[in-house]
DNA sequence: GTGTTTGCAAAGTGTTTGCAATTTA
DNA sequence: TAAATTGCAAACACTTTGCAAACAC
């Protein structure tokens, strides 16, 4: 993602109004490649950015990205949220110290001997958490 | 573990003085097999057999427990931690509708493809969920 | 104009903390 | 008696919510 109109694209596809908050959030989630933010961290930036977004704007943008899925809700600590702009299939390293995530590309890491999804329920999504310190 | 006296010598051995509090949270965590608790959870077990702990020791004692190795904390969303009389090496099924935790023996997973821990650090743990609904 | 979105401030949730009173060794 | 532990209530951090004003279509 990268150009103004590409957000534009992004969120009238998702059914979201391109309003100021949401196109300046795109800009700063999607401009420049993978991220992973807080939201603290990413209202911190529309400060510094003179961007204007209240912080309840951002969790509710947050939460509304991800339902589109456009972002997916990373659990580290109960600390706080992160939210990760790379949608596709892959875990995390989690630098303990920094509090910081890093990507593992999908393809390095296979889950062998998984067992089968307990009766009536399917596997929504399996996480790795691998932490480092 | 099972009787009172094991329960004794465990928290001796952790170096925590054989409090009362600590001895009836021992019961309802190690009396009866696996258990995954949230500190809500386990206080109103307390309360229901009449047992007298506050909120804030029982939170003060799944710290202590879980530093003193006798438990393990394993986040799974933002809302709360839940704790495992498990401490071996292995991994969860959460179910999402009903909150619920589940071991998924460490011998069925494997974790291939790995890639070595970034310069400077080490891998402390590796937490697998497996998300059902 | 009509329905959606925003921002504020207040409320909410789970957890931690300060400290006096109690308990343990 | 000295040190550790407890319980209360207040403080905390992060997040969500109610609602009036502002905005998008």
């Amino acid at each position: 993602m990268r150009t103004y109109s590409q957000f534009l694209e992004q969120l009238r596809s998702a059914g979201l109004r391109p309003t100021r908050q949401r196109l300046a959030l795109s800009k700063l989630l999607f401009e420049n490649g993978d991220r992973h933010v807080t939201a603290e961290v990413l209202h911190a930036e529309t400060q510094a950015a003179n961007m204007r977004v209240s912080l309840a704007t951002v969790y509710n943008t947050l939460h509304q990205f991800t339902s589109a899925g456009l972002l997916r809700e990373i659990v580290i600590g109960t600390a706080r949220s992160y939210f990760d702009t790379n949608t596709s299939d892959h875990h995390h390293f989690y630098f303990e110290k920094a509090g910081v995530l890093e990507d593992i590309e999908g393809d390095d890491i296979r889950i062998e001997g998984l067992p089968d999804a307990p009766a009536g329920v399917d596997i929504k999504r399996i996480d790795v958490v691998v932490r480092v310190a």
